[in-house]
DNA sequence: AAAATTCTTTGATGTAAATCAAACAACTAC
DNA sequence: GTAGTTGTTTGATTTACATCAAAGAATTTT
């Protein structure tokens, strides 16, 4: 989740700002796990929490986070077969969730960054189906589903919320699907990074510079190809002048060429 | 939803049961649109609706559905686009989701049969992005979804129901994706035959034999495969030994071989 | 019943991406 | 700092599936 703007220097910089939580009360700052913390003053409220309530309702909606749970790179907030207990909203960090088949074959199925929820896969049958997997150091809340449950009668604006939330999931994947099954490679990498940098934007990151969280592997699973041809397809854009890569760095220089590779229609 | 036991004759007696609504109060049997109907003596209420209501509840629960609707072959239950007002569930008939790209590519999302629910990717942004299409003439309940949600409250039970259906969507779209992006055509065809077949089982049709409600072409947008690599594929199952294919007819001859083409790894 | 349309099958050929392979860069551990 | 590990790039070759094409069923229309 930490993004450059310019150079390594500020990579830093914004990361810095990011997880500082310096600017919260004493009694919520970081110790080993498990800490109250409060949707009501949290800086990402508004990306996973419904907007609209009023400060008496804002409190009793802190409730649906129990506490916060620290998970390194690398590790798992969850695997597949887990007793579904709660959903997570990512605080910092980033995370996959993938499955892996009998066989041995993994699908990353998303990738997901702060202000997103995460844990919706383990409803259906009370057990977790997939892994989620930090792939930087990662802070989340912890939400257990019986609160979100009860809080969800009593407010109907969250009680939408949660179902948007779920649908948003399903529309995502449908497009995913759509990705999958129809587009070619370099039309499923511009949609991978314009859909990145926009999810980026929308976090106060730049809009046109990065910082890739994953593998070119990972990335490959997740768009269903290979590594080589993922990293073939960014020295092609890269060769075209469409962006700049540099390992894991990405720079967008032609936001316009990369819209039109995704979807020949609609741009020009 | 109509599925051959053996023959053609038997097909359409199995069609007569499935769709004869005599067994129904006289004031709810089919006319031109809009009929009350009740959940409460509804024979998908297991498939559709959570279970463990005691009657007087179970009564309520009927007001969660307000009208039926038919939709005929070809024709949309809903379109992307449309504003969403309602959730429907499948009485009879089979339905396929589709999206398509801006520059005309088409990705069938899913088939449904009776008993499941469909309209669910509406209500992220109060619109449907996906289309609904019947393959068949069919039969749906129309659940306004202020009454799914309003219930949903009241009825903690109903209210998981709801959220355990949403989840089963996102399971089911994380399988797919692994097949889309990870299987080869064979697997794609295994999976998707005895998918449809355990799912048709599970509404009393036999776990060996029916009829197919799409075309190659559809299965081959839903599996990201050509319509003549579903013909191959289903060529070759049938020169194998491992099904029965007649146009739309098809038969499972050996379950065990498309499980093994399926999952090499678990079976044997 | 004939004609038109839609759907399916099968064959021949082409191609995008996979696979195999090797060098190189970056990061980690000692 | 050096050795080992992990991740990335690029080239050569292979392959699974797409594309093109045409004939044959099945279904719908007239």
């Amino acid at each position: 989740m930490c993004q450059a703007n310019s150079s390594n220097k500020d990579i830093k910089t914004v990361c810095l700002e990011i997880n500082d939580n310096s600017w919260q009360p004493m009694d919520q700052r970081t110790t080993p796990e498990s800490i109250k913390v409060a949707c009501s003053n949290c800086n990402l409220r508004e990306l996973c929490m419904p907007i609209g309530f009023n400060p008496e309702d804002m409190q009793k909606l802190d409730e649906v986070v129990a506490t916060r749970r620290r998970v390194k790179q690398g590790e798992r907030l969850f695997s597949n077969g887990d007793p579904f207990t709660s959903l997570y909203a990512i605080r910092t960090g980033f995370f996959k969730t993938c499955i892996s088949s009998e066989d041995g074959r993994e699908q990353v199925t998303g990738f997901q960054m702060a202000g997103e929820i995460i844990g919706l896969d383990g409803i259906v049958s009370d057990h977790h189906s997939c892994n989620a997997v930090a792939l930087e150091d990662a802070d989340v809340c912890v939400m257990p589903f019986a609160n979100v449950e009860e809080l969800s009668r009593e407010f109907p604006v969250l009680q939408r919320h949660v179902h948007k939330i779920m649908s948003r999931e399903i529309v995502r994947e449908n497009s995913i699907m759509m990705l999958l099954g129809n587009m070619r490679a370099e039309e499923r990498i511009a949609a991978f990074l314009l859909n990145l940098v926009q999810r980026l934007h929308a976090r106060g990151f730049s809009q046109s510079e990065f910082i890739l969280r994953m593998t070119r592997e990972e990335i490959g699973s997740y768009l269903g190809m290979k590594l080589e041809t993922v990293s073939r397809t960014f020295s092609k854009f890269s060769d075209d002048g469409i962006i700049e890569v540099k390992q894991r760095y990405v720079k967008i220089i032609e936001p316009e060429a990369l819209k039109k590779i995704f979807n020949p229609q609609t741009c020009s």
